[in-house]
DNA sequence: TTGACATGCAACCATATAGTTGCATATAGA
DNA sequence: TCTATATGCAACTATATGGTTGCATGTCAA
């Protein structure tokens, strides 16, 4: 399910994204050509973006061809961050509350050594 | 910048990004307290979330006060998926023809043997 | 000042992950 | 039918990642 994350997490893999959204339908060769890894590392990605739903196939002869499968990508991401996004505004009152009350006497964000990093 | 994506693939930071936004502003010790892993690995966890710019963190004292930050997890990860999103609905129509217009002859979507899995 | 509490740093370990290479299989076309 | 093309499967490697433990340091409160 969320495993969505894990599949954006890749760098590669947002690019291979990248490359659906501006040419759908790509086969593997298609997304292979131009990447300096081997046609097996981006077949690898691509059956994560599968299983993560974010890409569908659909086999054309001996071709695979990748579609951008809109729907994950939006529900999942979305309805995981929008919880957050909902109390947005009202968190960035907060935040900023919290910080001023907790900065009570002398210098409170600051430990003495070593915690600074 | 966007090891977001990266950040939020762990479902243990997650979960910790969880209970933030159930109560803001918690230490390290009330973010291990219930969980089963050492606190070290929660540390860790929280290192990671604070990298990311998803959590903000405030010393008071010999406290470490955790709070969420609102604005990556709502602008990274809208921005980028926000791309996708915007054509959505295009991409499901796009998709549904593509498929249709890929299944000419006989079967189309399905290989011969070794390749259905 | 002294002990308890809260955290950080560092070394270490096991497993997951990203990548490689080699070979097998299926389809397309001459 | 034979060859080139497109992909899959499997074994292997290196490094990243998530976790542990031990110890050091800084702060609070008696």
């Amino acid at each position: 399910m969320s495993d969505v994350f894990a599949a954006l997490a890749d760098e590669t893999r947002r690019a291979l994204l990248d490359r659906l959204f501006v040419k759908n339908g790509q086969s593997l060769t298609d997304l292979h050509n131009g990447m300096t890894m081997s046609r097996q590392a981006v077949a690898k990605h691509l059956h994560i973006l599968e299983t993560a739903n974010l890409v569908s196939v659909h086999w054309q002869g001996r071709e695979k061809l990748h579609y951008l499968n809109p729907v994950p990508l939006g529900d999942i991401v979305h309805r995981w961050v929008g919880k957050f996004e909902d109390a947005r505004i009202e968190a960035l009152n907060d935040f900023k509350q919290q910080i001023e009350n907790a900065s009570n006497p002398s210098n409170a964000s600051t430990p003495k050594e070593k915690r600074r990093a």
